[in-house]
DNA sequence: AAATAATAGTTTCAATTGCAACTAAATTCA
DNA sequence: TGAATTTAGTTGCAATTGAAACTATTATTT
């Protein structure tokens, strides 16, 4: 039986490990966000983040909205069909090209909108209110390196 | 039909929305990992967790693994038999308290745990070669900061 | 000591996700 | 023009996940 701690040349933390920070902090951080405002307005964050691509550019496809959200087009498939069967969104057919989708908040979801844009620049205000402005700064700097860097591995 | 584009206020981005950017950062890192290391090695991200913990504390407990790990019960639970499964980890029961198990490896599992570590510290190195170390001490600094206002909230 | 509660961990079942296959429309190629 | 390819988006099915209920053991209460 083997007892004693294996070393592998020196111990290894987790806790310092760059890629479990941040997954834990991403992982809080939207756990937190889907608490506040996604239940609150009866959204995921998937809706969450196609309304605010629809919300950004208005008849827009579904195949923009994956362009926009870091989703891809099955979650946005599912998205976009939720948010159409509790009246948020329509969609109707792109008449120059069928294929596409043209997709807009009905009157109802962009009441909904108006409320969550707010809400979320609430949120991410008392997120980072713990940070300067340059501590901000810094952190986009740094995230826009990482994000980079960890596309090319 | 409403055609013009919804300001609420003024208008909302997505990609300078620092939820969103800490998700996809987090994704875009944790995809570059399982894809380059658990893959290879035929375990998961959570296996990973449980090897790191069982490496640094051997002779653990899986609720120890709970508090080392940011994985809930059923996640360890489901990752350690997966791990039991394929021969990386012994299993036995605390004499003392039966309710607990004494966790292990197998000698083969020992021999993964040594080769994973390197691996990830690789990987880590490679995401990080971009930063400079002024950086990385900022980054860490950062990231603190960001998950004790996150479990705030 | 028996009943009650707490702890450690597992399992069940429903919901979510992810991949591949699919439909429908448009485009390209022969 | 008609066959093959590409593009847009959806759906089916299997795997994964999450919440709650469950088993087994130990600790506490009366």
């Amino acid at each position: 039986m083997k007892d004693d701690t294996p070393s592998a040349e020196e111990s290894f933390y987790l806790e310092d490990f760059m890629p479990y920070r941040l997954a834990v902090l991403a992982k809080a951080v939207s756990t937190a966000f889907a608490k506040t405002y996604a239940e609150r307005f009866g959204i995921s964050i998937a809706q969450w983040r196609v309304m605010a691509a629809i919300g950004r550019a208005p008849n827009c496809s579904a195949s923009s909205i994956v362009e926009h959200t870091a989703l891809d087009k099955v979650q946005v498939s599912r998205a976009l069909s939720g948010l159409i069967d509790i009246g948020h969104v329509e969609r109707r057919a792109d008449e120059n090209d069928r294929r596409n989708s043209v997709l807009n908040f009905t009157e109802q979801g962009l009441k909904i909108y108006e409320q969550i844009v707010p809400a979320g620049r609430d949120f991410e205000e008392r997120l980072m209110s713990v940070m300067s402005s340059q501590d901000i700064d810094e952190l986009e700097r740094l995230l826009d390196k990482l994000v980079s860097q960890a596309k090319e591995l």
